[in-house]
DNA sequence: CTTTCTTATGCAAACGTTTGCATAATCTAT
DNA sequence: ATAGATTATGCAAACGTTTGCATAAGAAAG
């Protein structure tokens, strides 16, 4: 039975005095005499008065909140982004509003209608698979709230973005496995309309031709999930005897070569390396663990938060669109040598 | 330079009609013509009318939002229940605030005092590991917030709660490991003072009981992180050479049991069966691959939300505290025989 | 003792809705 | 023609804030 919320109107009225003094007050406004000051927080202390969001939403014309769009949360690297945006959001006291496009287009539509409907300030999003077209996104930089992609970015509309360096991580990783001794180095690579896709796929060639090793097309091929893997691995193994290496577009397909190699009896890492990239919880798990790019899911979540935090913060200061990256670091386990 | 949101009074005034005609227009009064109805529809599709959500939410003193908090969403678990409520709130039309306790006490105040200012009007929790105190969780429930928690619910405050049958699960899959026959069954639990670990515990001992397999509690241990599992399971091996099976609390310790069986020679199952916990991600991709308790994360999240809105939708409806069990199902995978 | 300048306070509008009540216009029945 | 009923519309208050402006009281200056 208690009192819902004490609002400034109580305060005034038990206080006998008006609402704008009692505003005044509880934000230390110079004009006011110290003691109705004193008078005031002291109440407002002792019945827990909280000023009402919406009304202060209103009335300033904002919310705190920034939206966020992910694909889909149950996903080592998205959760660990969405953790990194809850801090640097939670720090900053801005509410986070989460949505999830499941990988859908129309879904990823209504996410964006949910966040306008909901005026949050600000957006935080990574696109879909099946997005193609970008309307909704514009709509939102149409009215005016800034969006900073992060990860899966939105080639067509042009706005902040955090990205990891997909070609260094790529690169680095393959180079590793060409200096642990690996030469002949298949790579597992996603849908290439993935931006990411094709920038580790540089890598990994670059990487080759670096170490002047020639880059074969027919190892290369896409393969991004379980069960392709678990259709294309063999394939490769048995026709080209001598592939010493695997690099993959994610843990879940290195996961899965290595089980194929250890049932077909291949020693990991002396006879084939296996890396991975996203370093999720995974790689830890598997026999051996798993050497992986480690693509910084926090940061780029806490990054692309901070980068639209500032946007908020000092708005007039439209110094063009910001880009950043952020680095990738090869975690070496037992799946390489 | 877009008009940044048209309001009723735009519409009011390009139509020359008062605010309340166009309010009560869009809403479909009977009172209102046809005529003028069709007017104001047509000119607020064409303008995109869509209404404020904050001055809503001010004039009917709710927001359509549900606040959650969760340790941390870096868990398959947690990030599956996360998916269910967004799947659950979106079809409701409720938005979802997101807050991270990180299994810390302070921080899960400080969600909760987040939750609260932004006014939610419903809150869904799982407390965290290090939480023994809940004035917190009090004082939503005394600003008349309905809260549900899930998972790790809050014994000390009497509210509505959906748990997964942790009982009927460690029993379920104990006897599946005794009917495959297991005779000699290690359990890897947890701490104690979480409702969970014990409902677990007892399945076990129950099942064991049935089956007139005398408990013990020398191969009944707390263990239930990489670290621990890393340093107790070869102690087990060593100190009880009958062991034929582990049931572990959750996955991580299974599959770290399933690298410390396989690179000690034993062969799983046919010498020792491994069985663990949540049926996460992991579970697919050890070698062998996991049979597990699949702890229906979404389901736990869609069922609690389901909670939630129902008693907001109909919050006359104060018939007691309503206490809902998500059905486990064990996933039989190649650890086991 | 006026006048001017501070200092402290209050009034009222605004933010964008919803809704009870009043009222204007039209229609129906006498 | 007139009263009464019906239909359509508008007014204004309310939700809880913030803030420009007005104003009251007291102090300083002439």
């Amino acid at each position: 039975m208690e009192k819902k919320h004490i609002t400034l109107k109580d305060i005034a009225k038990a206080l006998k005095i008006s609402i704008s003094t009692v505003s005044r007050s509880l934000k230390d406004h110079p004009e006011i005499s110290t003691g109705t000051k004193e008078l005031v927080c002291e109440y407002a202390e002792k019945h827990k008065y909280k000023p009402n969001i919406l009304a202060l939403g209103l009335r300033m014309q904002k919310n705190n909140t920034i939206g966020v769009i992910i694909p889909e949360i149950v996903h080592y690297f998205f959760s660990s982004v969405l953790s990194g945006i809850e801090k640097e959001a939670e720090k900053e006291e801005y509410k986070v509003l989460f949505c999830q496009s499941n990988e859908d287009y129309e879904r990823e539509i209504i996410c964006t209608e949910t966040l306008l409907s909901a005026q949050v300030c600000g957006v935080l999003a990574s696109v879909s698979k099946k997005t193609t077209q970008f309307d909704h996104f514009q709509e939102i930089i149409d009215n005016d709230i800034p969006i900073v992609f992060f990860d899966r970015i939105c080639t067509g509309i042009n706005t902040d973005k955090v990205v990891v360096d997909d070609y260094t991580g790529a690169f680095n990783a393959v180079e590793h496995l060409i200096n642990t001794g690996c030469k002949r180095i298949a790579f597992l690579g996603c849908n290439p309309i993935l931006a990411i896709s094709n920038n580790r796929r540089m890598g990994y060639e670059d990487a080759l031709r670096k170490h002047r090793i020639p880059v074969d097309k027919s190892i290369m091929t896409i393969c991004d999930t379980k069960e392709l893997a678990l259709e294309i691995v063999p394939k490769i193994l048995q026709s080209h005897d001598k592939i010493d290496a695997f690099f993959t577009v994610n843990d879940e397909v290195a996961a899965t070569c290595i089980n194929i190699l250890n049932s077909s009896g291949y020693k990991i890492p002396d006879e084939i390396s296996v890396c991975g990239f996203t370093n999720s919880y995974l790689s830890q798990f598997t026999s051996p663990t798993l050497t992986s790019v480690d693509q910084r899911g926090f940061e780029i979540g806490s990054t692309a938060a901070r980068l639209l935090i500032n946007r908020l913060k000092n708005n007039e200061n439209k110094d063009g669109i910001l880009s950043k990256v952020v680095k990738t670091k090869l975690v070496i386990r037992e799946s390489t040598r």
